[in-house]
DNA sequence: AATGAGCGG
């Protein structure tokens, strides 16, 4: 065997290093379980700064095997280090293969010494077969509860996930299994929200009512669901003194049933209210989409009245956007109209944007020094920003 | 609830 060769077959990668480590400190550290052949530390080529990972060569394969078993995760200055066998093949490093996931695991203590908890699952998932790596993700708060362990092949990383699923550590149940690229993981939930059986009902907005009368109780919406199939819940949300908070939840055993529920109910009326029916979604997901319907409303509003687009200033206290409205009738179509608000009292100041920049133009020769009130309009065309 | 990142001479 080529001399190369075979030292590289006790080659350990040292991940994870404290900037400041020596392969001085790297080789004192090294060399208690056996004689070490070469270290390197991996630095830029012009700055000289560590890149935060090394090679330790030992010259038994026995010797590496046992600083991989003792040593892991060991802070050097602070900082645990990671260890692995040195793999320079990128497919092989990264392919999901054998890699399992595990979830629900204690977070509860603050515990700054990460190493302890990567150390205890090195070892406790090392009994099923040879790790590759593994590492418990955190944070400045610590633990973040869940971890990998990537196992050399996949017969070993399943039985790990059987034998592990739901055991208990430290009285969390542990979830345990195959480790899903973010890719995959997002068109699976894409597709459990396409099958979804839960929906989300409340009123569409009016000026005053805002959501559902009190009358709406579970009884009322269990009415209002049960024709479209079996119900396993229904919950009109409250507030802590019992009031409706205007917006509830119907849970059915099928897919086609809460679908054929959305789409039936949806726009139709409750005791003469417009209903907004929908796949109950996650709060922040909601907030999402609301926010970027929002954007892409005010866009269309800002390419609409480009040009065509008034500041009308020095409002009378008394004139609201209908009263606005009312005072530019000859000008051709209005496409909107705002007076500006504060707790409910005018501003003192408002816009209004036309069908075409020559109506805009013509409105505010026409109107502007006219009294309103009691007080001379002061029209200006917008700004583009 | 949560699905990573890392490889020289």
């Amino acid at each position: 065997m080529h001399v190369a060769a075979k030292y590289r077959q006790a080659s350990l990668y040292v991940g994870d290093l404290h900037a400041d480590v020596t392969e001085d400190l790297l080789f004192k550290k090294f060399s208690a379980v056996g004689p070490v052949l070469s270290i390197r530390i991996c630095r830029d080529l012009i700055t000289r700064c560590s890149l935060g990972y090394a090679y330790v060569n030992f010259l038994q394969l026995a010797d590496a095997q046992k600083a991989l078993d003792t040593m892991n995760f060991d802070p050097i200055k602070g900082k645990s280090i990671c260890l692995m066998w040195s793999q320079h093949d990128a497919y092989l490093r990264k392919y999901g293969i054998g890699n399992v996931f595990i979830k629900n695991l204690d977070r509860a203590s603050l515990n700054l010494d990460k190493s302890i908890d990567n150390k205890t699952l090195y070892e406790h998932f090392s009994s099923f077969g040879k790790i590759l790596s593994s590492k418990e993700m955190s944070d400045d708060h610590g633990s973040r509860g869940y971890a990998f362990v990537h196992f050399q092949n996949q017969i070993t990383a399943d039985r790990a996930i059987q034998e592990m699923i739901g055991a208990l550590l430290k009285d969390c149940r542990l979830f345990v299994g195959r480790f899903k690229s973010r890719k995959d993981r997002e068109a699976e939930l894409q597709n459990k929200a396409s099958e979804f059986t839960n929906v989300y009902i409340k009123l569409r907005k009016k000026k005053k009512k805002k959501n559902f009368g009190d009358d709406v109780d579970d009884e009322r919406l269990r009415e209002v669901f049960s024709k479209y199939g079996k119900i396993l819940s229904v919950k009109v949300m409250t507030d802590s003194s019992g009031k409706s908070k205007g917006f509830g939840f119907g849970s059915f055993d099928s897919h086609e049933a809460a679908k054929k529920a959305a789409e039936e109910i949806n726009r139709k009326d409750i005791n003469g209210q417009l209903l907004f029916v929908g796949r109950a979604q996650k709060k922040a997901e909601r907030q999402a989409e609301l926010k970027q319907m929002f954007e892409q409303l005010k866009q269309e509003r800002f390419r609409r009245c480009r040009g065509a687009k008034l500041y009308i200033k020095n409002l009378d206290e008394t004139i609201d956007d209908e009263k606005l409205r009312r005072e530019f009738p000859s000008f051709g179509s209005i496409s909107r109209v705002k007076v500006m608000q504060e707790e409910g009292r005018s501003k003192g100041f408002g816009l209004i944007c036309f069908s075409s920049p020559e109506k805009a133009t013509k409105a505010m020769t026409e109107m502007n020094g006219r009294i309103l009130g009691s007080k001379l309009l002061n029209i200006a065309l917008a700004q583009r920003p």
